[in-house]
DNA sequence: TCAGCGATTAACT
DNA sequence: GTTAATCGCTGAA
């Protein structure tokens, strides 16, 4: 299988590649232990012209500035003191975009994710939701910055395409402080995957 | 230096 | 439907 190349990363139209993104595979080897997923819920952040993103308004602060690099690293962020949340860093050097993967469907490694979950079966708990999906995958903070093109953590295209019927895009979930921006329809997900985060019926 | 808070989840009532 | 858990980051002092 194929990783996904730096140019693919470097699309400057960071909505429409978070749209891409769904049904693209995501792996991570961590601790020897290799798990992937099928992306099936993303939400995009578009730098400094959008309020809910970290790098709103062109701040740069240490946490913030993998934000900044060069398309195709990963960005880790620590949230509510207890949660990883998993990024893709996309756009050009100095251009803060980011895609939030928010629902992957378990692939390899699922005795791996369910050990990590503390679940003895699958389930949608499993990795529906940012802060669960990063744990199942093993991803922290150690993962912060990382090239997406390493062997710890990477994406392949598995040519799994979804029919555009089944994406569905909406207003992005828990940033309600951002204001007009929060009622962006930059959440993309597959209709009916019992992995989108939230209620989908 | 430090108070306040968040791109959430799970366990309650 | 409501709320506790929990800590690194941010911005102001």
């Amino acid at each position: 299988m194929v990783k996904l190349p730096v140019s693919y990363y470097l699309n400057e139209d960071v909505v429409g590649l978070a749209k891409s993104l769904l049904g693209k595979v995501i792996y991570t080897a961590i601790d020897g232990e290799l798990t992937s997923g099928v992306i099936v819920e993303t939400e995009a952040y578009n730098g400094h012209t959008d309020r809910a993103s970290h790098a709103f308004g062109g701040r740069l602060t240490p946490r913030t500035k993998t934000m900044y690099e060069n398309g195709g690293v990963a960005y880790v962020y620590l949230c509510y003191g207890m949660h990883h949340l998993l990024n893709v860093v996309t756009g050009p050097l100095n251009q803060p975009q980011a895609v939030l993967i928010r629902g992957v469907e378990p692939k390899d490694g699922l005795i791996t994710m369910l050990q990590r979950r503390k679940l003895d079966k699958l389930s949608s708990r499993l990795s529906a939701g940012p802060g669960v999906l990063a744990n199942a995958l093993g991803v922290d903070l150690n993962c912060n910055g990382k090239s997406l093109l390493g062997n710890e953590i990477w994406i392949e295209d598995h040519g799994i395409e979804i029919p555009s019927d089944l994406i569905v895009c909406g207003p992005r979930i828990g940033v309600d402080y951002a204001g007009e921006d929060a009622l962006l329809d930059w959440r993309f997900y597959v209709k009916g995957n019992q992995f989108v985060s939230k209620p989908n019926k």
